[in-house]
RNA sequence: CGCGGGGUGGAGCAGUCUGGUAGCUCGUCGGGCUCAUAACCCGAAGGUCGUGGGUUCAAAUCCCACCCCCGCAA
């Protein structure tokens, strides 16, 4: 067997995202030398040592799992160089691989990234896709070069965001998208059909790493945007504010575009302010509009719907939600 | 041994500090009111107060152990 025809391919990858693709790869026969992951690491309460998504995924599959602590280590670099492969596929590793890597596979180094490149380069596309109220995006199969997320486009498909869409959705979508795409670059790979087109770099926007600041829900925004928020970090990190002094995490929140409600009083409520209580909602002033909340989360307790909350906690319409 | 919060009828919570008949909002069931209702009124059922042990005349409440859940942080 030629490898030209069926290249032996190294896999980096980390979070779910990675999923669909390594096992579309494993699916459709393709050999995989090994899948290279982020170590265990002691995490969570506990501080329980737990292995990443993919690493999990390719025990059960019986893959040999390689997990360096930095990639960039030189005796790494040997081991892949010793190893062989063809192929280097990454997707959601969560490590930038050294131009020394990137010399060592013959047929090239290719990154699925969830985002319609040269758009939303980084580390946190679909959050900052979400947060910024996009309609649509996607996922682009590119060789990667030492910069990052900057090499040419294979392949590229686009995914619309739909007005319900979260993080968790969305991502899962353009899991099962790169999955695909994944397996129409290789298919091209085999019959030349495969083109290269190098990105426009006037188009570049980027979309850095999320910092807890980033979900702090900002009333004083319109309620599309405190909305976005809100749907960009579910379902995590979560988006926060705080309510009687404890943090209030939203999971599911709907915008309102103008201020309907039916006390006059508080039509020019500050933003922040509960507008109303209503059997299944809270509803949040904002600074234009308001944010109907569905599903919430106190402090040190389990998510829960609007109206569990209400039964519990009886928030009262004037309340403040402050920002964190 | 990372820090912290919690387990109370079906749901979400109060009560625990200062032991002494188990409570709130909602849900469920029955009845009433109404043209009607997810609204309103009346009534009812439903709880080994996470598990085990200890202290006490008496434990949801104090002490010890264990199980489970959650938040933060990584």
């Amino acid at each position: 067997m030629n490898s030209e025809v069926s290249p032996r391919i190294l896999f980096f990858g980390s979070g779910a995202f990675a999923l669909p693709a390594l096992e579309r790869l494993h699916e459709a026969g393709y050999p995989i030398l090994a899948v290279v992951t982020q170590p265990p690491k002691p995490a969570g309460r506990g501080m329980q040592v737990s292995k990443t998504p993919v690493h999990t995924r390719a025990e059960s599959l019986n893959l040999p799992v390689w997990t360096p602590e930095r990639c960039r280590n030189p005796e790494f670099i040997e081991q892949v160089r010793t190893l062989g492969p063809d192929l280097i596929v990454l997707a959601a590793y969560g490590q930038i691989l050294p131009a020394a890597l990137l010399q060592i596979a013959p047929l090239g180094n290719w990154n699925l990234h969830p985002s319609l490149l040269p758009k939303y380069r980084g580390a946190a596309p679909i959050q900052h896709a979400l947060l910024n109220g996009e309609v649509e995006t996607g996922v682009t199969l590119m060789e990667m070069t030492p910069e990052m997320d900057a090499g040419d486009i294979y392949l590229q498909v686009s995914e619309p965001i739909h007005p319900h869409d979260d993080a968790g959705s969305l991502e899962a979508r353009l899991a099962t998208r790169a999955g695909e795409l994944l397996l129409e670059g290789l298919q091209r790979l085999r019959t030349g059909t495969l083109t290269r087109t190098p990105q426009d770099p006037s188009q570049a926007t980027y979309a850095p790493l999320i910092r807890k600041e980033d979900t702090f829900i900002r009333w004083a925004e319109p309620a599309e945007r405190c909305h976005n928020r809100v749907r960009a970090f579910s379902p995590k990190p979560g988006a926060l504010t705080r309510w009687r002094g404890k943090l209030l995490k939203l999971w599911r929140t709907q915008p309102l575009p103008a201020l309907e409600r039916g006390n006059p009083a508080l039509h020019n409520a500050a933003p922040g302010t509960l507008l109303a209580v209503e059997p299944d909602a809270l509803v949040v002033a904002c600074g234009t509009g308001a944010l109907r909340i569905l599903e919430l989360q106190p402090e040190n307790r389990a998510r829960m719907s609007a109206r569990a909350f209400i039964n519990g906690y009886r928030p009262q319409v004037g309340d403040t939600l402050e920002q964190v």
